[in-house]
DNA sequence: AATGAATGAGGTTTCATTCAT
DNA sequence: AATGAATGAAACCTCATTCAT
């Protein structure tokens, strides 16, 4: 039921993440929501089945903006691969930190499905082969993949809030160092 | 006369800390609290005037429990405090799930006021001022010191979830030996 | 599309006049107004933001209401426009006595905003005017305003209380007779 | 059940009084009263058995406390007495504007009993009996009780608001005139 | 498809009153 | 007698959802 209006479904969704950011995901309405997006708060079920539906498709939307302009697989070898996602990474967060705050808010919740977790998880895909290949590779140490994960998510979130854009490099490397077997 | 009772004051804060756990934040309601807690509705708000001010105060007795448990400062020297601290932080994550699940969801969320946040913020001075101290003393690496507080929650917090208890010393010694100098 | 219904709107006022003339003011609810409005409850916040603003609306209304049928200004000479104004007072009070109550239980109260108030009073605007042409023209006593429409007030409603339909005309020329020149 | 603390007492009767005043009807709440009066909420139900009955009190002894100051029957001529009646009631208006606030929301409500409504209507019996003298000795106009009422009561109020305190024995002249026969 | 008025269940909060101390 | 914590019914209001237009 999504071929009514493509601008208008991008609206919502947009208008969903940034009520949540503004008022939080207790404050969140469906009439706030349908006022920022510029429609009828009926129009949100023309989109959406409920509450909780809009808030798993933007939910999903976000991270697969997120999932695309980071963990692309363009086909290069471990180390620069990994490079690359580090400063993309970084990149989205300062860009994007109406995005960031929305999937942190969401990511703690009782609020999203577990089909909808799951296809989220998967955006990290590739970033997560990358790892693994690196192992293989003898590149990485040999860390459990979930830790080296929150370590370079914990760490890049933090360097984010402070270094200027022209670290970014820096601190990629940085990463690697860390990281490298 | 009647004086206000000390266990029913711990009670409520309990008992909203267990229907956030069970419900959700957006799920969480007073009349939920109430009948948890054992007490009539109104009652909550003989010991907090709103429910926002009932999130502020569960959250920060669970901050002060934590605080308590996992950064008290007992004169050591830097190294053994450290790895002091990394152990009973990682019982206390693994022995009082509930809590640390309630205060992820509170901190994310708008319902904080800055002050509870701010007086939450000084629970983990301790492990500050012995970072710091490491960092002068030459024991540990030169990073900034917040950048080192998220690699130590992101690390402890994963390790937590799979490794059994008695490799706590080893885990600390871990990250011990991949923060010092 | 629902367009807000122009009857409905009435029914609340109404219903909100009725209510206080049966309850007071103090045993006025909103459950109540609903009920007898014959709508639901959360449909009074459709049309007012809050009781307050209920009851403001419901206050302006019926004073509205009073001053078109009273204080019409029909281009008369002084007289016959003061003669016409009690007798059209004096019906007013007889034909509608829950708006005559509900206009004085509203009166003395805190509920009323300010510019509500200094609205109402506005609808009497016709009334001064002429006394006040009267009062240039030597057919009335020099008399203060206010004062002559305090005496207006009481000596009219206390004779609508017993005083036949018949002999309105008579009272209007006793107020007049004790108030020229 | 009235002889614990004379001085207790009246502090409640003057609490209830000003916090009408302060929130109007609606907005008087025990609690509210308890407080301006410096005791616990559970001891206004020491002194009054019910919110209405404490309101009745405060509404009975009011109305009392006016009556002594105006509507003593000094064993005077029809004259003089009226005129005295007339000062005391201005003055009474100047002096007590919160207990006059007091009375006028009381009197538009539910909320008195009928009783105390009668008993507080037997204040003024002296200045009805004296009405009534001066009309069988044919000094007054034969107008009906309750008509004279509301015009005193309309013309003092009114007068009270604006007229300096030595221009009240003229005031009362100018009331004599109106009246007299 | 789009609208927004209407619904009514459910949420938070208040408050008169009671009762243990 | 005095206190004030405790109660729980009801009040006000919000909000996801429906439905007539």
């Amino acid at each position: 039921m999504k071929r009514k209006d493509e601008g208008k479904a991008r609206d919502i969704l947009a208008a969903a993440l940034q009520e949540v950011q503004a008022h939080g995901l207790t404050g969140l309405s469906m009439e706030g929501v349908a006022r920022r997006a510029g429609v009828a708060t009926g129009t949100l079920y023309v989109y959406h089945k409920s509450k909780e539906a809009l808030l798993d498709a933007a939910y999903s939307a976000t991270k697969r903006h997120l999932a695309e302009a980071v963990f692309r697989d363009e086909g290069l070898p471990v180390r620069p691969a990994f490079l690359r996602m580090c400063v993309a990474y970084l990149e989205f967060l300062v860009a994007h930190r109406a995005e960031v705050a929305f999937l942190e808010q969401l990511h703690h919740s009782t609020l999203l499905s577990p089909s909808t977790r799951a296809a989220a998880e998967s955006g990290a895909r590739p970033l997560v082969d990358l790892l693994e290949r690196g192992k293989r590779e003898l590149l990485l140490k040999d860390l459990e993949t979930p830790l080296i994960l929150a370590f370079l998510q914990a760490t890049l979130r933090e360097m984010a809030k402070t270094a200027p854009k022209a670290r970014f490099p820096q601190i990629a490397l940085l990463c690697w160092d860390a990281l490298r077997a």
